[in-house]
DNA sequence: AGCACGCCGACT
DNA sequence: GTCGGCGTGCTC
C-alpha cells in the first residue's frame, strides 16, 4: 500500500490548496483512482468538508505529521472538466480570491455535505429520465432582414465570435436568440446553450417561449429561488449533458456544461449581472472569457448596451448586430415628452401636463404607470421650528416616513421607530414630511382621482411571499387604472392596456457623484418607457423634470442611444474613466471612520508602483451603516495586466498586515 | 469562514 | 459556584 497526494481546494478564505493523502494499491489501474476535477470529502480542522481535487501529485511539502487522509472521493459523479476548472481558476485570479471560494459555492449544497444520499438519489432519478430528445423547433415565425442576418451571424459563427445584438424593445431580440439556438442545436446533437437573464422571475415568458419552441428538448433553469432538490437535478442535467439549454441568472455562469456551444446574455447592461457581495464577479465578463476559452460564439443583447460593450462594438472587438426595425407585431415606439417643472408647477408632485394625461387615460379606460424610485411616504420629516430632521442613529441616512405603518424606517439598517408626536429637540408638535415617496403619491392621486383604481407596487406593498405576483396579475386583468411603482415595475412585464408612463423624479441621478449614474438612468428610462405601447395603442412617456434642457433627456426623447453613448464615451475618455481605465476598489470598515481611513492610508503606501495610481482614501457616500463607518480607496491603471499584477502582490501584503479592520477588494467596481 | 480554547462578569 | 461574552489561533 502506497499513497498519492490530493491537492484540494476548500471553501475557505485561506489562500491555498490543502494536501491530503490518498492510499492506493501500487499497481492499481490509474483510471480507478481519484481524478482531477472530482469532489472529495476531507477532514478539515474539527469538521468534515467537501473540496475539489485540483491536482494529484506524488509528494507534499507539508510535514508528514500534519497530513491527513482524505475520507472519500465522489466517484459516482463525472469530474468537472479542465475547461471548467480553468474558468474557476481565472475567476479566482481575476477577482483575487482563493479558488475554493469561487469553485465550491456554485455547486449544489447537497454535493457539499458529508453524506451522498441526496446525490445518489438524484443520480438515480436522472438515469430514469428519457434521452435528451428532439431538437427540432416548432413554429418558427418569419424574421425580417435584420433579424435574419443577426440570427445567421450568431447561429453560423465558428470559433470565438462575440456579438452585440443591439435592438430597442419590440425589435425582436428574443426571436433572434431562439433561431440562432435552433441552428446550433440542429448542427451538433450534443450542443448545449447557456442563456443568462438578469432576474428569472421577471422573465417568465422567456422560459415559456423556449419550452414552446423546443418542445422535445430538456431545458434546465438555474437561479436562486430553486429548492435544493431542484437545484441538484438541474445542475446534474447540465453537468451530464442532458439539458441542452440552460436558462439562468448570473450564478449559472459557473454551471458545468461539457458541450457548451453558445452563450446568450440577455439585457447585458443590467447591473444584476454583477454580484454585489462576497465574490463580486461580473457574470457577463466571465461569460465572454468562457466563450473565448471554448472558442464559441457569445451574443450580448440590449436596447441600451453597457458602455463597455458598446465600446467593444465600436472598436470592432465585438460584431455589432443592429435591429433598427420594429419587428414585434403591433409594437409602436412611445412618444416621449418632457414636462418642465419650472414652468408647470406641480401640485401634489404632479404637473398639470401629467394630470391631464392621466385624466385622459381614465376616460379612455386605458392604464397608466407612474414610476418613482423612492418608496415610503416621504424620505424625511423635519421640524420647521428648530431644523431637526429624522436622521438614523446608526447610519448616515434619513429615517423614511412610512405613513400606513405609522413608522419611521431606515432603509439601510431597518431601524424602526414610532412617528414622534413632537420634535425630539424642541417639542414642536408640527413635524413636516419633506419630499415624496410612492405612498404619498398614492395618497395624492386617490384624493384627486377618487373613482380611479390605484395600486402601488413597491418593496413595502409586496412584502408577503407571492403578493408581488398577485399585484401584477391584478394589473394584467385590467383591474387597475393607475399603477404606481418603483424599480420593480420597470422590468419584464408587458401591460397590454398601458398607454401612459409618467416618470416622476429622475433628476437626482443627473448630478450623482457616481459617474455611472447617467448611464444607468438612461437605461432605466428606456426600460420603463418600453412598458408602454405593447399592444399597438399609441402611447406616451412623460418625464417630469427641472432640467428639461439636459442632453440626457433630449436623447431619451429622440430614442437616441447611439448619440448618447457616443457623447458619454467621449466624456469617459476625457476624464480617463472606464472603459478607458481599469479600476479596483479597496473598502474598509470599522466602528470609527479614522480607523478605516488609517488602514487605507497604510495600504496606499505599502507598495509603491509606477503602473497604477492609488488615490487617497475617502469616506463612502453613505459613510455609516448600522454603526459601522466605511471608507474606500480607488486603484486605477490604464493597463489591465499591470493592475492585475499589482493587485496580486498588494493583497498578499495587505493580508500580512494582520489588521483588525475588515476590508475587501472589488475588481471592476460598478458603484463608486 | 468555522470552530475551538481561554480567561473574566451576572445568574440559577 | 456555572453559563457565556468575544479575543486569538488554527485549519493539509
Amino acid at each position: 500500500m502506497s499513497y498519492c497526494i490530493l491537492q484540494i481546494a476548500l471553501d475557505t478564505p485561506l489562500n491555498s490548496v490543502f494536501d491530503y493523502r490518498w492510499p492506493h494499491e501500487v499497481d492499481a489501474a490509474p483510471q480507478v483512482g481519484p481524478q482531477v476535477g472530482q469532489l472529495a470529502l476531507v477532514p478539515f480542522g474539527r469538521r468534515e468538508v467537501v473540496g475539489l481535487i485540483v491536482a494529484i501529485v506524488a509528494e507534499s511539502d507539508v510535514p508528514a505529521d500534519k497530513l491527513k487522509n482524505a475520507i472519500a472521493v465522489r466517484s459516482q459523479l463525472a469530474p468537472l472538466s479542465p475547461q471548467w476548472l480553468a474558468l474557476a481558476g481565472f475567476a479566482a485570479d481575476y477577482y483575487q480570491r482563493p479558488l475554493g471560494e469561487v469553485a465550491l459555492p456554485g455547486l449544489p449544497k447537497n454535493l457539499r455535505v458529508p453524506t451522498t444520499v441526496a446525490l445518489d438519489r438524484a443520480l438515480k432519478k436522472m438515469a430514469k429520465l428519457p434521452p435528451p430528445g428532439d431538437p427540432s423547433p416548432s413554429g418558427m415565425p418569419p424574421l425580417n432582414t435584420e433579424q435574419r442576418e443577426a440570427a445567421d451571424a450568431i447561429g453560423g459563427a465558428v470559433g470565438f465570435t462575440p456579438a452585440l445584438l443591439y435592438g430597442v424593445t419590440g425589435s425582436g431580440k428574443t426571436e433572434v436568440y431562439l433561431q440562432a439556438c435552433a441552428q446550433v442545436l440542429a448542427r451538433d446533437p450534443q450542443a448545449q446553450i447557456l442563456i443568462l437573464v438578469p432576474e428569472i422571475n421577471l422573465t417568465p415568458q422567456l422560459e415559456g417561449n423556449i419550452r414552446a419552441r423546443f418542445p422535445g428538448l430538456m431545458l434546465a433553469t438555474l437561479h436562486s429561488s430553486l429548492s435544493e432538490g431542484e437545484r441538484m437535478l438541474h445542475w446534474l442535467a447540465a453537468h451530464q449533458g442532458q439539458a441542452r439549454i440552460v436558462l439562468g441568472t448570473r450564478l449559472a455562469i459557473l454551471a458545468s456544461l461539457p458541450h457548451l456551444q453558445l452563450i446568450v446574455i440577455d439585457e447585458e447592461h443590467d447591473p444584476s449581472y454583477k454580484q454585489q457581495e462576497g465574490l463580486r464577479y461580473s457574470a457577463r465578463d466571465l461569460a465572454v472569457w468562457r466563450a473565448r476559452q471554448l472558442a464559441i460564439p457569445i451574443v450580448l443583447g440590449s436596447a441600451t448596451p453597457s458602455l463597455e460593450s458598446w465600446h467593444h462594438a465600436q472598436t470592432g472587438r465585438y460584431d455589432l448586430l443592429p435591429l433598427r426595425e420594429r419587428a414585434v407585431r403591433d409594437a409602436v415606439l412611445p412618444t416621449v415628452r418632457l414636462l418642465d417643472m419650472e414652468r408647470d408647477k406641480p401640485k401634489e408632485g404632479l404637473t398639470a401636463g401629467l394630470l391631464a394625461a392621466l385624466r385622459q387615460r381614465l376616460e379612455r379606460g386605458e392604464q397608466s404607470l407612474l414610476f418613482l424610485n423612492r418608496r415610503g411616504y416621504a424620505p424625511v420629516i423635519t421640524c420647521e421650528a428648530c431644523g431637526w430632521i429624522s436622521n438614523c442613529t446608526r447610519c448616515t441616512s434619513f429615517m423614511v416616513l412610512h405613513k400606513p405603518e405609522h413608522r419611521l424606517r431606515c432603509h439601510h439598517c431597518s431601524l424602526e421607530l414610532r412617528i414622534p408626536r413632537h420634535c425630539p429637540t424642541c417639542g414642536n408638535v408640527d413635524l413636516q414630511p419633506l419630499g415624496r415617496g410612492t405612498q404619498r403619491f398614492e395618497e395624492g392621486l386617490s384624493a384627486m382621482f377618487p373613482a380611479a383604481r390605484i395600486l402601488r407596487i413597491d418593496a413595502d406593498s409586496t412584502r408577503k411571499k407571492g403578493s408581488a405576483q398577485e399585484a401584477f396579475d391584478t394589473v394584467h386583468r385590467g383591474e387597475v387604472d393607475i399603477l404606481i411603482g418603483t424599480q420593480m415595475v420597470a422590468k419584464g412585464h408587458d401591460f397590454k392596456k398601458l398607454t401612459l408612463v409618467g416618470i416622476l423624479n429622475p433628476d437626482t441621478a443627473l448630478f450623482s457623484q457616481d459617474y455611472r449614474a447617467s448611464e444607468r438612468l438612461f437605461a432605466q428610462l428606456m426600460q420603463v418607457a418600453g412598458r408602454a405601447g405593447r399592444a399597438g395603442l399609441a402611447s406616451e412617456v412623460l418625464i417630469q423634470t427641472r432640467y428639461a434642457q439636459h442632453p440626457l433627456y433630449s436623447a431619451v426623447v429622440r430614442h437616441d442611444y447611439d448619440r448618447f453613448a457616443m457623447n458619454l464615451l467621449e466624456e469617459r475618455h476625457q476624464a480617463a474613466l472606464p472603459p478607458y481605465m481599469y479600476q479596483a476598489l479597496l473598502r474598509a470598515e470599522a466602528p470609527e471612520l479614522a480607523v478605516a481611513v488609517a488602514f487605507l492610508e497604510e495600504a496606499r503606501d505599502i507598495l509603491p508602483s509606477e503602473a497604477v495610481t492609488l488615490n487617497d482614501p475617502i469616506p463612502m457616500t453613505m459613510t455609516r451603516v448600522y454603526n459601522v463607518d466605511r471608507a474606500q480607496l480607488l486603484v486605477e491603471s490604464n493597463s489591465r495586466p499591470a493592475l492585475q499584477a499589482f493587485l496580486k502582490e498588494w493583497l498578499a501584503l495587505l493580508r500580512s498586515m494582520k489588521s483588525r479592520v475588515r476590508w475587501s477588494l472589488e475588481v471592476d467596481p460598478l458603484d463608486i
